[in-house]
Formats: C-alpha cells, structure tokens, sequence
DNA sequence: CGCAAATTTGAACGTAGTCAACAAGTGTGG
DNA sequence: CCACACTTGTTGACTACGTTCAAATTTGCG
C-alpha cells in the first residue's frame, strides 16, 4: 500500500507502476492539520501553493457581496484541491475544513515536474478533473431547474455515494457532518425551507434522521425524486498512455 | 499563424514552438459542417471523439426527465468539446450548434500522443480546463444565489467578454444569437421571466435592444447587477513546464 | 450546568412560474 | 404574391414555491 492518498484513489482506475507510487508520495511529503472550520485558502488571497485532502472533510465556496456563500464541492480524502492556482494569482475560491482535517501541500513547479515524467497521471488527473466538472454540471443543473426537495435529495446522495467510494462498508446510514445552512449555501436554499424539505423527505419515509444521522429508507424513490444520475459507473479509460 | 483554431487560442498564453504547432494541427486534419440546431452529440450516446469549435457558436446541455432544460455552457472557436470522451463511455451531455458551424473531431488515441509528447500542451489543456471549471463555478453562484435579473445580466457580460476574446474590436453591442428561451435555459429560469427581465434591465438603461442586438449603454452597473467577476485578468502561468 | 449554535415551526410576503392571448417575424408552398 | 403555419417575443392576471422574520426548542460543548 503506497503512504499517498491520492495514489490510494487511482488505483481505483488503474494500478500504479513504482515509479509512478514514488512520484505522487512525493506530492505528499508534508502535512498540515486544520480544524473544524479552519480556512486552508481564502478566496482573492494570493495562491501558490495545491494540496491533497489527507483525512476529513473540506469545502470549496464562494462569497459573494450581499454576504450570501455559495458551496461548489465537498472534498474528500484523495481529492486534489486548488487546482485554481495552476491558472490565477489570486485564488477564486475559499477552501474551508468542514471537519478536522490533514492536508499535504505542494508547489506549482512539483506539479509541472509530475506532468511532465509520467504523462499517464497527467492523464489521470486530467480523468479526475473530468468526472469533477461532470460532477460539477449535474449541480449545474440541479440548482437551475429543479425543486428545492430534488436538490435536498441529490445533495444526500451525492454525499452519501462519495463517502461510500471510501467506505465499501458504508451502508444506508450515514453522518452527515453539515449543518442545515450548509445544505443550504450547497443547494442555493435557506436553511429554514432545508429543514422544512428535510421534514418533508422523511415524512414521506424516503429517510429517517437522528441527530446528525441519515438513513437512506427508500432509495429508489429518492433517486427519483432527487432526478439523480449515478455517474460511478460507465468510466473508460482504454485510451490512457503508456505508464512510466 | 497557425491553422489551428486551438493553437491560435494557446498562443493568447504563450508562442509556441514548431513542433507543438505541427502536433495541434494533427488534431485538425478533418472537418465537418454542422448546420443550426444539429446535434454533434447526444446525451448517453456512444461518444468517442473529441472536438475542436473552428467557426460558429456551439452549447453543451442536459435534458431532465420532467423535459426541462439546463445549458451548461455556451461554446466558441478554439473551444475543445466532449472532453467527457476521456471518462465516460456515454455522454454525460448533448452538443448541439446554436449557429451554423464547423468542428474538427479527433480520437482519444490521438489526445493520448499529444500529451506524451507534449507535456507542455498537457499542462496548457489543463489550464484551460481550470479556466472552464472556475466559470461553472461563477454559474453555479449566480443560479444558487443571484437573483432573475443578476443571472440575465451575468450571461450577456459573459457571452459579450467571449465574443470580445475572439475579437478584440468587439465594442459594447453584439449580436446575441440566441432566443431567450435558450436565455432562459441557461440561467434557470422561464423565458416569459427572461423577457421581463431584459425589459427591466433596458428601462434602467443598463442594456439597449433592436432585434437580437444587445449593446451594453451602462457597463459598470450592469456588472453591479450581475454580481459579475472578470476573471480575464491575473492569469499567471509561470510553473508551465518547458516546451518540446 | 449554562450558554451558544443549530433546529424547528408558524405566518406573512415576494419573486419567479404558469397560463393565456396576441403581435411580430420567418419561411413554405400554393 | 399571398396565405398559412410556425417560431419567437411581449404582456397581463393569477398562482405557488421558497424566503423572511420571529420565536420556541433542542443539541452540543466548555
């Protein structure tokens, strides 16, 4: 087992040679610990630096000025964050720990270096990438052209699948970790018509709660009524250059 | 000049040299004629190819199963399509010519030796995908918390900022090009509401309209209104591995 | 235990959607 | 050349989904 988080997730795709294991630890060779709460990146602040998600959970957001917060992804281990650093000075997002939570940082040029001697991660992460702006258009158009109930119902399973691609044991309970104005700022809602839909979902034993913890209770009927698309499957990769 | 449209879309970048631009032309060497509301590619298709926009102005978007509509993004030369080829073996998205146009399709393999022996082209693509990624991430804050009108005015900035991209004469009127009800699709919301909001945003004299022509009378308000961020500026691209 | 944060509920309001009718523009075939 | 169908744009009246505001209750934490 390599020590790399990141490695960890893509040999979910393919398995690593050696020497590509060695290139992507050395992504990883410091760390960070934040806690809940902690601001990793602010948004208009200068970036340099990325990172990969080592344990916890994170979020990206954006304010915008009547001091309403957008919410665009949760990060989970594995995931790279900060990508934006890559194109723009000032970082356009704020990366947030939404529970305590180990980072490992790197610089810029470490990237271009990786690139540049295993062009098969380069494909890999441009893989990564994909399946995030995917990811990124079915919220697109969640927010766009669904109810307030579908986009509550996506947002739990969406979360509920990606803790699952950690978690193989994960069943259909769940912790959530977010308040509801985290929900809300992730679904473009308030928090109180969150709670009201929330109510709603387990009136209609589509899932039950206690504290902080979810039940998926009839998932077939909460697909349907989130409009959800499973987009863990289907992945091809035959494409992919040699490894190096 | 080049006689590639993605070359001459790097080159506003970086200059590149001889042999990244022979290596971007290959992906150009065929070409095919789409006509105003063809469909290059349809959502859960087979999709294998890639694209490059040569002429005209392209959108990729979602149906939902209650009929509804999302467009994800308004496409223009230069722009790379169906990267969603690269993951998944059924379209996640349709591409469809909202003007008469042209693409040049190349295949996966093909995408493969550019980035082997190119990784300085990896690395611009993946610029290029970043640009694209924080733009969806604009969007997904002006559908979750922007209101009718802020959404209208974000997407006639946006698409006049492209136009201007490709042609720097481009002054504050434009011709749009779309009905609004692909306005409407685009910012989630109903045409007959996109109507009244254009009407809104001309009887404040942000906008002037006569037939599809828009011109912008008030820019700096109507960027107020919009809520809207130029993220033209502050590239910066100094980690770029060298060129080959 | 005591306090602050988070959740829950109700009532009133407002933004955007729905439905319907009409006008203007466009292309087609008789 | 005009009649016709069809798409697009425009406007009004009504509806409904989600927001706002306020207050009570529960939960978690020091």
């Amino acid at each position: 087992m390599s020590g790399s988080c990141f490695a960890e997730r893509l040999t979910s795709l393919v398995s690593l040679t050696p020497a590509e294991h060695r290139a992507l630890e050395r992504l990883e060779d410091r760390q960070r610990n934040l806690r809940r709460g902690a601001v990793l990146q602010r948004e208009n602040d200068r970036s340099n630096e990325l990172y990969v998600l080592k344990t916890g959970m994170m979020m990206s957001s954006v304010l915008l000025d009547d001091g309403s917060r957008q919410i665009l992804r949760f990060l989970f281990p594995g995931d790279m964050m900060g990508e934006s650093a890559l194109v723009y000075g000032e970082a356009p997002e704020t990366l947030t720990a939404v529970t305590d939570a180990v980072v490992c940082p790197f610089e810029r040029p470490a990237f271009a270096t990786l690139i540049v001697e295993h062009p098969r991660l380069a494909a890999l992460i441009m893989v990564y990438a994909q399946v995030e702006r995917v990811s990124l258009t079915d919220r697109l158009a969640s927010l766009g052209r669904t109810s307030a109930k579908a986009r509550v119902a996506a947002l739990l399973l969406e979360l509920r699948n990606r803790m699952r691609g950690l978690d193989t044991e994960l069943g259909a309970a769940f912790t959530l970790g977010l308040t509801q104005e985290e929900i809300a700022d992730a679904t473009g809602l308030t928090a109180v018509h969150v709670n009201r839909m929330l109510r709603q979902l387990e009136d209609e034993r589509l899932i039950a709660r206690e504290n902080g913890r979810v039940t998926i209770v009839n998932e077939k009927q909460l697909i349907r009524a989130a409009n959800f698309v499973d987009r863990t499957q289907g992945l091809d990769l035959g494409w992919l250059p040699a490894a190096r």
